[in-house]
DNA sequence: GCGTCCCCTAAGCGCTTGCTCAGGTTCGCG
DNA sequence: CGCGAACCTGAGCAAGCGCTTAGGGGACGC
């Protein structure tokens, strides 16, 4: 099930979840959520993966919906921080729009178990939390909308409907968490490439 | 919550589930599974939408993972058949992706609620179900992959990688179930002219 | 009128769920 | 050695789950 350095989470993320034993729930969480789904997953199954009783579960979160909100919190602001990078940075725009998409996809592909929960599962989060959530997204959506308008001002870019197009990039980026396949034969660098290549074509002219 | 004419459901589908009481709860079981999800949803809250008991589900349906694969069959069925009748029409290889991307597009935008269900909720189904399922999609694929090949041969499309960019469209379009939302400002129709757009501009030079 | 069939419900069974709580173990520190 | 803090467990509670069962009630043929 694993080849050799992945599995997600393992290299450096999570590492902002401090005791080692809540970092340890939350990496077992972040698994069973992806596999099963939110609701189809007990504390019981996460708990016995980090190798604790299920009691143990609750002195480090108060219940299990915090658990999805920290996993949630935590990779919407990694995707965030990948997407304002890419846009803020320099050069043309069609150079940071494949950069955005690039960084982007390669997370959703990697990263694809946690991708998963965090794009799949807004819905059991409780109504404040999803609040939160989703104005990170909207400043994600922000992002890349800069990068495109920017593309249409200098002339790069040949996009009639702006917003419609951004959706459209996000939509193809984040549906990568569902179908990608660790064991399939693409590498998250060869996705990555390949959707910067065919998110450049939507947005212009040949160049 | 209804515009009218929608909702999704009413105007002619699930003709072929044919005692009334049995279309009523599987119409109820596509509401509650789109929103709540499958897990989250009770097979008490289903009847109730549908106006029964909770032992009234199970005269017309064995289990509650019946009506998923019920729900998720027709589904996948009126899919592949929407994509092979646009794969296997006349026209250029343009007009028909064109075509395919327009009436997917708008069947997983007017009818988001089922396509929630039929694109998200696969991993609850029985093994077997699964399977015959996935076996549909990966006509879907073909069907797809068909048009684009073709399009390759007579030299309309540039298309470096045909598996990946059948893989992308589709993906593409899927994610509209996700996303889309009948109270946004986008119909259905706007969203399948869009995407039918962008689509042409992700395999070509200009026409 | 009577029996048969179909469709439905009230009640509830056995089990699992999220979560709690009293208590035990391990540790650093005086 | 004693003491408190940090961490974890075994046992279990109340609630809700999917599903079953016994039986009611209306429509129909005879």
């Amino acid at each position: 099930m694993s080849t050799a350095e992945e599995t997600d989470g393992e290299n450096t993320p999570w590492s902002e979840v401090t005791p080692e034993a809540a970092r340890r729930l939350l990496v077992a969480a972040v698994e069973a959520f992806a596999e099963r789904g939110y609701h189809a997953t007990t504390t019981r199954d996460i708990a016995g993966r980090a190798g604790m009783s299920p009691a143990a579960l609750y002195i480090h979160y108060k219940t299990k919906e915090e658990l999805l909100h920290r996993i949630s919190r935590i990779g919407h602001d990694r995707a965030l921080l990948l997407l304002e990078t890419a846009a803020d940075g320099d050069g043309t725009a069609a150079e940071r729009l494949a950069g955005a998409v690039r960084a982007f996809v390669r997370w959703h592909a990697e990263r694809h178990t946690t991708a998963r929960v965090v794009q799949y599962e807004l819905e059991a989060l409780s109504e404040e939390h999803r609040a939160e959530i989703v104005e990170l997204r909207r400043k994600s959506d922000a992002a890349v909308r800069r990068i495109i308008s920017e593309g249409v001002r200098t002339g790069e870019f040949d996009v009639p409907d702006v917003p419609g197009t951004t959706l459209a990039v996000l939509s193809l980026c984040i549906d990568v968490a569902r179908w990608f396949n660790a064991q399939g034969s693409r590498t998250p660098d060869e996705v990555g490439t390949l959707y910067a290549d065919l998110v450049l074509r939507m947005v212009g002219p040949r160049k």
